[in-house]
DNA sequence: TTATAATATTATAAACATATAATATTATTA
DNA sequence: TAATAATATTATATGTTTATAATATTATAA
């Protein structure tokens, strides 16, 4: 069976989110737009470095830009996006949920589980 | 301020999900596990290669793995992740409906938009 | 016009991911 | 115990992603 288009897809669109500095950008960007003057000063990395995270993200469709004067705004294009996030976390809080879990059951029988 | 460990887990678990082969894998496991053996004749890659991916994918706990015999059997730990990857069919769902929806009005005044 | 501010692009070296091929391990069966 | 089946590991060559540095573009202001 040929590799299917969607599941081709859906690994790219992960693939361009798949990067903290990507990950951050998105955060900064849910209250809704912002210039990169303004991104450039809550992200520790180099401009060029931001303006191409940037352009892997608007790349994918992920977000959009709008130019005003000197400065360039970028915003979420589908507020979609945000779940996928949303639902990572709520997987690595399962994961850790659960070793939490597995760890109490060692110290059974009374006490904070030390010795 | 110093990059969040939130952050950059998010962005680790995306990567671990960001290729095709594993989430074809993830969607064999989704009805329930499956032994290698499996897996194999379903999806077009190298035994080698097929068992680097799932060794990707467990050791980031996205799934886990039992032995019988000389099978080796693996599912998905958290149902949870399958949400991550229907989130990101929506959003491609949303990116496809707009372009349609651009498409559309561009044909606006009669027609189907051919000419 | 020149200078400046804001952003993007390009080139490049280093780090990382991937597929293949070969080999190793482990459990079962003959 | 030798052969086989199922899976994992390792080495390696190739390709991709990343960060940095340098430079280019664009818009505004002096």
């Amino acid at each position: 069976m040929a590799e299917d288009i969607v599941t081709r897809l859906t690994a790219e669109f992960l693939k361009s989110l798949a990067h903290p500095a990507r990950i951050r950008i998105l955060r900064l960007l849910t209250p809704g737009e912002r210039c990169v003057c303004e991104l450039i000063t809550e992200i520790d990395i180099e401009q060029s470095n931001l303006s191409q995270h940037l352009g892997v993200l608007k790349k994918q469709g992920i977000i959009d830009s709008r130019k005003e004067g000197t400065k360039v705004f970028y915003r979420i294009t589908h507020p979609s996006v945000l779940e996928v996030i949303r639902a990572v976390e709520k997987t690595i809080g399962d994961q850790i949920s659960e070793s939490q879990n597995l760890l109490s059951h060692l110290g059974k029988g009374g006490g904070t589980g030390e010795n």
